[in-house]
DNA sequence: AAGGTCATGTAAGTGGTTACATGATTCT
DNA sequence: AGAATCATGTAACCACTTACATGACCTT
């Protein structure tokens, strides 16, 4: 999986544009995958030189013009082929969890500031989600659902635990 | 964060080899970083030729030779930089996630497939912290139990909403 | 006047993966 | 006899990030 198989995967519903893909990773996409627009831009080359979009160009009024990339027959097989290939498995990098791992050469504050910050970024990202729920959930499919609920129910999870780990951190060793 | 960072902070507590980082790797670091032999030795050397680690060859009877690797006190006060940096924000990267958001485009078996495969993948993740806590749980500080319970809470939050989902598209539309 | 939106791209670099290459010893 | 463990490395490649470069229009 790779943002060549994510774009051509967008690209199956309708035409879009390299500016347009960077929005639809915004919200709710963007929770499980994102991508720049120097990585999107040089894909979306690519996959026009290998035959799998193709690009049009549109010329504006008031704008500047854009190029529309449209999926072609093979881009639909390359991607039907990518559903086939088999699943790799999750990764999970977390900046956060290597310091925990390392936090005991740090002091106690910075541990704690460590947490708070990832509690903050958490609600931020649950709030996000929770939010977007009733905009997205008319259009969405069930398995997008799933998607939406996985990211709901792991950052609760990762929360609780955050907030009693900091409580008891916070408890002992106090004056 | 990189791999650099994580080999330092690694070699903080005693001289490795790159096979011994490779086996600090799998258990129970590997939950939250990895990297294979083509990531460690060229990391190792570069480490090296910084001033932050120190190499030293030790021959051995009836084994291969080993380079045993200290870090240096330049090495320490970049761990330390690395600690005092902005810290970076958690990403989770998934072929699952992207394969449900465009899960439309397959049939239901497949979906079905996916699912059940992902329910294995997340158990099997979930029995081998479960079943190493034991284990790893003397020598581990606050804040590695805190890592260790963040994995497991966020692997049985997914565990739910996943079986739950399945249940439900295998109830429906159904003979 | 400043900031946001629309719009596209390149160049240089970083960081990591995969495959290749080797080989003795020990355990089952 | 075969698999696992110990042990190190290189070369080619891939994917992605960051910074740079440009510029008009619209909203506050």
């Amino acid at each position: 999986m790779n943002s060549q198989d994510v774009i051509l995967g967008l690209l199956h519903r309708r035409p879009l544009t390299g500016y347009e893909i960077k929005n639809t990773f915004e919200r709710p996409l963007s929770f499980f995958f994102d991508a720049g627009f120097g990585t999107i831009y040089p894909t979306l080359a690519k996959l026009e030189s290998l035959g799998y979009i193709l690009k049009e160009s549109v010329e504006q009024d008031n704008r500047p013009n854009k190029n529309v990339y449209a999926i072609t027959e093979a881009g639909r097989a390359r991607f039907k082929a990518y559903l086939e290939s088999p699943m790799e498995k999750d990764t999970y990098r977390s900046d956060f969890l290597i310091r925990l791992f390392f936090a005991h050469y740090q002091d106690r504050e910075t541990l704690i500031e460590w947490i708070r910050e990832e509690i903050a970024a958490a609600e931020a990202e649950y709030r996000a989600l929770q939010d977007g729920m009733p905009d997205w959930e008319p259009q969405m499919t069930r398995a997008q659902l799933l998607c939406a609920q996985i990211g709901i129910a792991s950052s609760e999870a990762k929360l609780r635990v955050l907030r009693e780990g900091l409580a008891e951190i916070e408890r002992s060793s106090e004056p």
